[in-house]
DNA sequence: AGCGTTTTCCTTTTT
DNA sequence: GGAAAACGCT
């Protein structure tokens, strides 16, 4: 009965499982049974007689985690829940609380979201009067993060020529004193951000041989799945854990590595074999998920790419239908579309909603299809984008419970000194930053001892939020989770403050506040863990995300999310939507190979989520910023083998002959060329002045002829006539400057003449 | 200080 | 079209 399960898998599937010992890599083609083979591979460990507590598993979300441990408990009971199991950044957070004072860390430190970092570098921007256009804090983050995946400290940072040089050329000299004062003020706030949960762990293991000497003797067998999304900090961690038993598998594939954004690098996976030279190389090619001509479409992309490991990816399914592509004249035509073929096919095939997904490039492209959906009274449910732990209330609240056990958390504190209101001003908190920073003190201290720093008033209310949060300390030690939680939340004021918010979202946040209590709740109440205090609860609250705190309801719904949260997922029908340039590929990735492959792997992703049905569609214009701009169809659907494709276009169409698409470039070309930005600009050129001459008599703003709609400008010429929405009608006088900046002096009839940036402004032409 | 209003900037993707 | 900063009023 034992080996019962290694009868499902095929051969290739089953060697891989049965190759415990030495560097094993293992490259998984999409859809074929790469889950199914780490699960056996390690309950097959535990069968073997290995110590569950000896096995790590790495993987990069907690989703992946979660599943696969139900899936190796069903195999092997209940000793399952001892694998060391987890992503990457909950797994070392683990380790590093640990270990925390080795490194000068109190145990139970903070772990500042990506919110907080940005917030904590815009303040020592402005200490550092930096000008934040040129170190924009998105950027200075971005090249923290960098430095940090790559394992370069602060003092490396300053220390190296060649970094030196680039920020000196780009006027951002600077860059290496922000990043050295923000690891100064993160230690001082007892916190570590995403990166340093690597970062730190390569330090301890570096600079502690005892304990990588523990780790390495501890976990005896090493799996990290989706190997191609490490970075140099994971790499390096994983290797070193591995280099007493060498019994690493990593598990991946090249072609839907997708986070180099994040520091990712896919020479981890791609020289594999040169630092492992005996390791047992398996790869899976045969794809169980997807119809023939699914896969045919999906490689005839990625062979577009030059660096790759060379596999066969096939499938023995049906051919399938054809891929369809869809192109419409905007985006809310788009998502329209959208929802009439899920309509169409749920009803021809007898699908449930369960069955469809809808996948996007960025966040931003739900609203047109959310909005397209609910007019078509199709369940829907948008995964990623604001996660609950992200949301404003429960930040504030968990802001609390950070403050109570890390009084040094500058982030939390500086969130939550003022809120509920306590009269404490943005006066105040300069001075306490600067009394902090002249005194090597933290801001809880100079709370503390306020009246030595503030004013009489000032220092009263500042003194009664430390006593405050002192005694929450106190609360919180001696009650369970959900007891302290709710004792906080009460005596914060932050419970009142929502209740007595009696709007439609005020309610809604107050909802959620409860909703989080109850999570803690539950948390109270759990039987397997032996302390069930709230400072338990907060140490990983930080690294969930998104679809972690998601219901098990298993509603009936279509599914929409991004690409990227995609993975891993298939579904039966599979719409990939806005495939168009400066979209996707995105515009910031058209500026080097390697972020281009990285698209194209990415598209890659999106196609293979598919079963049955694959869609793809592309609009010709689109709100972005605010204002409709023109788009061209993707450099990537000229890639797709056109035997595998079926075509349709918009039935009012402008084009001759939609059936005689063949596949080349200038055949998307010339017919998006015909497409108009917006259909209804042609079809009802507004007449103009009357009505609104009698409007602007009657009331001083201008009401915008029906249906207004601004259009993209960037082709405006002198003398044409232009709609403001507010400013009404009037005639272009001049232009100045280069593209997209062009200024443009307007005389409005009704308010006369006015300068305008014609990529902000809202305007809709009337007649040339 | 605190509130509401206007302006600015923005966009990849996420642990 | 929307969130956060800046502004400006009380």
């Amino acid at each position: 009965m034992i080996l019962d399960y290694l009868k499902g898998l095929n051969s290739s599937q089953r060697q891989a499982v049965e190759q415990t010992e030495g560097p094993v890599m293992i490259v998984a083609g999409a859809g074929s049974g790469k889950t199914r083979v780490i699960t056996y591979r390690v309950a097959h460990l535990i069968q073997k007689g290995v110590d569950p507590f000896q096995i790590l598993v790495l993987t990069f979300t907690n989703k992946a985690a979660k599943e696969m441990r139900d899936r190796i408990t069903k195999v092997v009971g209940p000793e399952a829940k001892n694998i060391w199991m987890g992503t990457f950044h909950s797994i070392f957070a683990k380790i590093l609380r640990v270990e925390a004072n080795k490194l000068g860390y109190p145990s139970n430190f903070t772990i500042y979201d990506t919110d907080d970092s940005k917030s904590l570098i815009k303040a020592i921007l402005k200490e550092m009067n930096l000008d934040d256009k040129l170190y924009n804090p998105n950027f200075v983050y971005g090249r923290i993060s960098m430095a940090k995946n790559n394992l370069i400290s602060a003092a490396e940072y300053q220390n190296n020529e060649q970094i030196q040089a680039d920020d000196f050329s780009t006027g951002r000299g600077q860059l290496g004193k922000v990043y050295a004062t923000y690891t100064a003020r993160c230690f001082k706030a007892g916190a570590m951000d995403f990166d340093d949960l690597l970062f730190k762990t390569n330090v301890l293991l570096k600079d502690h041989p005892d304990v990588l000497y523990k780790y390495q003797h501890k976990f005896k067998y090493l799996m990290v799945d989706e190997y191609q999304d490490t970075n140099f900090s994971q790499y390096l961690i994983v290797k070193k854990l591995a280099a007493v038993t060498y019994n690493l598998c990593v598990v991946g594939d090249d072609a839907q590595s997708i986070y180099g954004f994040r520091g990712a690098n896919i020479q981890n996976i791609l020289n594999f074999q040169k630092d492992y030279p005996d390791v047992k190389v398996f790869k899976l090619e045969q794809n169980y998920r997807s119809t023939q001509n699914i896969v045919n479409v999906a490689n005839s992309i990625i062979k577009n790419n030059a660096n790759q490991l060379e596999k066969n990816v096939f499938s023995d399914n049906d051919e399938g239908d054809k891929i369809k592509i869809t192109r419409s004249y905007s985006d809310n035509e788009e998502g329209k579309s959208v929802a009439e073929s899920i309509l169409q096919e749920r009803s021809i095939k007898s699908l449930d909603w369960n069955d469809f997904a809808v996948l996007y490039r960025t966040n931003a492209q739900s609203r047109s299809m959310e909005e397209a959906l609910r007019k078509a009274n199709i369940p829907y449910k948008i995964y990623g984008g604001m996660s609950f732990y992200q949301r404003k209330e429960i930040k504030d609240l968990i802001a609390y419970f950070r403050l109570t056990f890390n009084n040094n958390d500058e982030e939390a504190f500086k969130r939550v000194i003022n809120y509920p209101a306590r009269g404490i001003g943005k006066t105040t908190i300069d001075k306490m930053i600067l009394a902090a920073d002249q005194n090597g003190k933290t801001l809880f201290d100079i709370a503390t001892n306020a009246f030595q720093f503030l004013d009489n008033r000032a220092a009263t209310a500042v003194n009664n939020f430390a006593t405050t949060i002192q005694s929450f300390a106190a609360i919180a030690k001696n009650n369970n989770a959900f007891e302290a939680a709710s004792h906080i939340a009460q005596h914060s004021g932050l419970l009142k403050d929502l209740y007595e918010d009696k709007s439609v979202e005020g309610l809604a946040r107050y909802e959620n506040i409860q909703e989080l209590l109850n999570g803690i709740k539950e948390f109270s109440e759990r039987e397997d863990i032996e302390d069930r205090g709230l400072s338990v609860f907060m140490e990983d609250v930080a690294l969930l995300t998104n679809d972690d705190n998601q219901k098990p309801e298993d509603k009936d719904t279509v599914s929409l999310m991004t690409i990227h949260s995609s993975k891993g997922l298939e579904f039966n029908q599979v719409y990939v939507v806005g495939l168009e340039e400066n979209l996707f590929p995105s515009q910031m990735s058209l500026n080097s190979r390697a972020d281009l492959e990285e698209e194209r792997r990415l598209f890659y992703v999106a196609v293979t989520r598919a079963e049955k049905k694959l869609h793809i569609s592309y609009a010709t214009s689109r709100f972005k910023f605010g204002t409709l701009v023109n788009s061209e169809p993707s450099r990537f659907l000229d890639e797709i083998d056109p035997r595998y494709l079926e075509i349709e276009l918009p039935k009012k169409a402008f084009s001759s002959n939609p059936s005689s698409f063949d596949g080349e470039r200038s055949a998307w070309k010339s017919k998006t060329s015909e497409a108009p930005a917006s259909t209804d600009v042609f079809s009802k050129p507004k007449p103009a002045s009357q009505k609104v001459k009698t409007t602007s008599l009657l009331s001083k703003a201008h009401v915008p002829t029906p249906g207004f709609k601004p259009e993209d400008t960037s082709n405006l010429q002198v003398g044409e006539i232009v709609e403001h929405e507010r400013f009404g009608f009037g005639k272009v006088i001049n232009l100045e400057g280069n593209k997209p900046d062009i200024k443009a002096t307007i005389f409005f009839k009704e308010i006369g003449q006015k300068q305008l940036l014609l990529k902000f402004a809202k305007l809709r032409i009337v007649k040339s």
